[in-house]
RNA sequence: GGCGCCUUGGCGGAGUAGUUACGCAGCGGUCUGCAAAACCGUGUACAGGGGUGCAAAUCCCCUAGGUGCCUCCA
C-alpha cells in the first residue's frame, strides 16, 4: 500500500513494524461541542484508511483519543481550556459537557456506520500516564517551570522545526503578541498547567510538579501518552487534521521522541479541510453543518458518506448542499442496483460478467491502495453498475455478487449488501401487475404500482422486463 | 511579514506527458399504456502568458486569482 507520508513529503510504500500489523493513532474530537461536517469528513476519512488497511488483511490496532480536558483555548495565564468554557457557558461543570458531547461523538460515529476503535481512551482517564511522561521529560532536560506551568524547550529538542518545514527564526519576528514572556521560545508549549489562584476548576489533579497547587494536563501530551500506552514506543500511522501539522503533530514528535530517543511514527497521514462557501468551517463564521442539519434536509447519512468519498482526503474538499444531492442520487442507484441481486434470470453469472466484477474489484483495491483514491475507486465501481444497468441487468446473481457486495460494504462502509429481498407478497403484487398490464387494465396495474409504493418498493419497466427497487 | 497548497466542462471531482475518468445536472433522439427507467447521441474542460519535449491538464518560469498555516482548530 502506497501512502503519502508528511514525514518524508512523498508517497511511501506502507511497511508496518510487524508484518501484517498496523498500528494506527488517529486525533479524535475535543468535546466541548458538537462535531461539525468538517470533523466528520476528516473522521470518516481515516474509517475508509482503516477498512482499506482490514482489506488489505492487516490486523489494525486502531486508537482515537477523546479530548476531554486540557485543550487551551490559547497561551494566555487565565488556565481556561475548551471544557471550562463550555461548562461557563452552559451552566454546567466541565465533566458534565465533556459527556454529553462525549455521547454526541459517538452517536454519530454509529449513525455514519463508522468502524469502532480498538480502544477510544478519554484524556481524563489517563491522567497518570502523562504525568510520568512529562516527568521522564524533566528527567532527561527537556522542560522549565514558569509561574503556570511546566513548559517543554522546543530548542533542546533538535530538528524540532523540520517536521512542519517550519522557520523558526521567521516564526519567531513574525510572532503576533507574545502573552507569556516567561516562555522562552514562541513554539514552547505547555506540558502541565497549574490551576489558577482566582477560581476553582471543575477538572483539576494533584501533580508532583509545582508547589503543592492542583493543575492539568496540556493538550499535546495526551496523544504522545495514550498513543505509547496502547501501541508502543514507534507507532506505524498517526493520522489527523492538516492543521496539526505545525503545532500539535510537532509537539508531539518532540516530547514523545525526547522521551524515549525512538521515532514517534513512521507515517503522518494528514486530511485537508472541507471548505463551505469558500472558507474554512469555524464556529466564528456560524457556518458549522452539523449531522442533524443534514437529517433535518433529508439527506441520508450514508448519501453524506458518499459523498466524503467523492474527493480525496489530501484536497481541499467542497461542501454543498448541491453535491450531496448528487451524492444522494448516485446513492440511489447503487442501491437499485444492489437489489437487482434479488431479482437475477440466472443462478450464476455469467463467465464474462464474473471476470468484470473480478477485474473491477481488483481496480477498486488497487485505487484505494493508492494512497487512498477513493474517487478512482468509485469510478470503476459505477462503470461496473452502468455496464450492468445497460445490458446484464439480469445476471447479478450468486456468491459473487453477494461477495462483491459485501466487499464494497466492507472497504466503503456502504450497507448495500444488508438490502433485503421483497416479501412474497410484495412478488406476488409485482406478478399480478404484470399481469394486469398483459390484459391492459391500466388502472388496476397502476393501482397495485401505487400499493408497492407505499411499501416503499418502486418499479422500473425496461426492455429486460420490469424490475424493483426500495426507494 | 514568513512558510505552503490550489486553480480541470453548469456543479462536484480523478488524472504527473500520449487512451471517453467518473458522478450529478442539461440538451436532442429512440423506446414506452402512463410515470419512471433504460438506450443512442451530445458539450471544442484543463486560470492567463511564455518555455522544454515528437507530444503537456500533467514538467519549468512569470502573471492573476483563491486558499491554508504561522494563534485554538478536522
Amino acid at each position: 500500500m502506497q501512502l503519502y507520508n508528511t514525514l518524508t513529503r512523498s508517497s511511501d510504500e506502507f511497511i508496518p513494524l510487524q508484518a501484517g500489523k498496523a498500528t494506527l493513532y488517529t486525533c479524535g474530537p475535543t468535546v466541548y461541542d458538537y462535531a461539525h461536517v468538517g470533523h466528520w469528513f476528516t473522521y470518516l476519512r481515516w474509517d475508509i484508511l482503516v477498512r482499506t488497511l482490514r482489506a488489505l488483511e492487516y490486523d489494525v490496532n486502531w486508537v482515537m483519543n477523546i479530548t476531554d480536558v486540557g485543550h487551551l483555548v490559547s497561551d494566555a495565564d487565565d488556565g481556561e481550556d475548551k471544557l471550562e468554557k463550555g461548562a461557563q457557558r452552559e451552566g454546567k461543570t466541565a465533566w458534565e459537557v465533556a459527556e454529553h458531547y462525549t455521547q454526541d461523538f459517538l452517536q454519530g460515529m454509529q449513525a455514519l456506520n463508522m468502524l469502532q476503535p480498538t480502544e477510544l481512551t478519554k484524556a481524563t482517564e489517563h491522567i497518570a500516564e502523562q504525568i510520568a511522561l512529562i516527568q521522564t521529560l524533566q528527567q532527561k532536560g527537556y522542560t522549565y517551570t514558569i509561574d503556570d506551568g511546566v513548559y517543554f524547550d522546543t530548542s533542546k529538542f533538535e530538528g524540532y522545526a523540520s517536521f512542519a518545514r517550519l522557520d523558526l527564526d521567521d516564526l519567531q519576528a513574525g510572532a503576533r503578541v507574545e502573552y507569556n514572556k516567561q516562555k522562552r521560545q514562541p513554539s514552547d508549549f505547555a506540558l502541565w498547567k497549574f490551576s489558577p489562584t482566582d477560581h476553582q476548576r471543575d477538572m483539576e489533579w494533584d501533580n508532583p510538579f509545582g508547589d503543592g497547587r492542583k493543575g492539568f494536563p496540556g493538550w499535546h501530551i495526551e496523544c504522545s501518552a495514550m498513543a505509547m500506552k496502547y501501541l508502543g514506543e514507534t507507532i506505524d500511522i498517526h493520522a489527523g487534521g492538516i492543521d496539526h501539522i505545525p503545532v500539535h503533530h510537532s509537539n508531539e514528535i518532540a516530547q514523545s521522541e525526547a522521551a524515549t530517543g525512538q521515532r514517534f511514527a513512521n507515517y503522518w497521514l494528514h486530511g485537508n479541510h472541507v471548505m463551505v462557501n469558500g472558507e474554512k468551517i469555524s464556529k466564528s463564521l456560524g457556518n458549522g453543518i452539523r449531522l442533524q442539519d443534514l437529517a433535518d434536509k433529508g439527506v441520508s447519512l450514508e448519501a453524506f458518506r458518499l459523498h466524503v468519498l467523492e474527493s480525496h482526503y489530501r484536497s481541499q474538499s467542497k461542501f454543498s448542499w448541491e453535491s450531496l444531492e448528487a451524492a444522494q442520487n448516485r446513492l440511489q442507484d447503487l442501491q437499485a442496483w444492489a437489489d437487482l441481486r434479488w431479482q437475477a434470470k440466472v443462478d450464476k453469472m455469467p463467465q464474462e460478467l464474473d471476470d468484470l466484477f473480478r477485474s473491477s474489484r481488483q481496480n477498486i483495491a488497487d485505487a484505494l491502495a493508492n494512497d487512498l483514491n477513493t474517487p478512482l475507486a468509485l469510478m470503476y465501481l459505477s462503470k461496473l453498475v452502468s455496464h450492468m444497468m445497460d445490458i446484464e441487468i439480469t445476471s447479478f446473481a450468486g456468491t459473487s455478487a453477494e461477495d462483491f457486495l459485501k466487499y464494497l460494504d466492507a472497504v466503503f462502509g456502504l450497507t448495500l449488501s444488508k438490502r433485503p429481498d421483497i416479501t412474497p407478497e410484495q412478488k406476488q403484487t409485482i406478478s399480478d401487475r404484470e399481469d394486469a398490464r398483459e390484459a391492459r387494465d391500466w388502472q388496476k396495474a397502476d393501482e397495485l404500482r401505487d400499493l408497492l409504493l407505499t411499501s416503499g418498493i418502486g418499479l422500473r419497466d425496461t426492455p429486460h422486463g420490469v424490475y424493483w427497487y426500495r426507494s
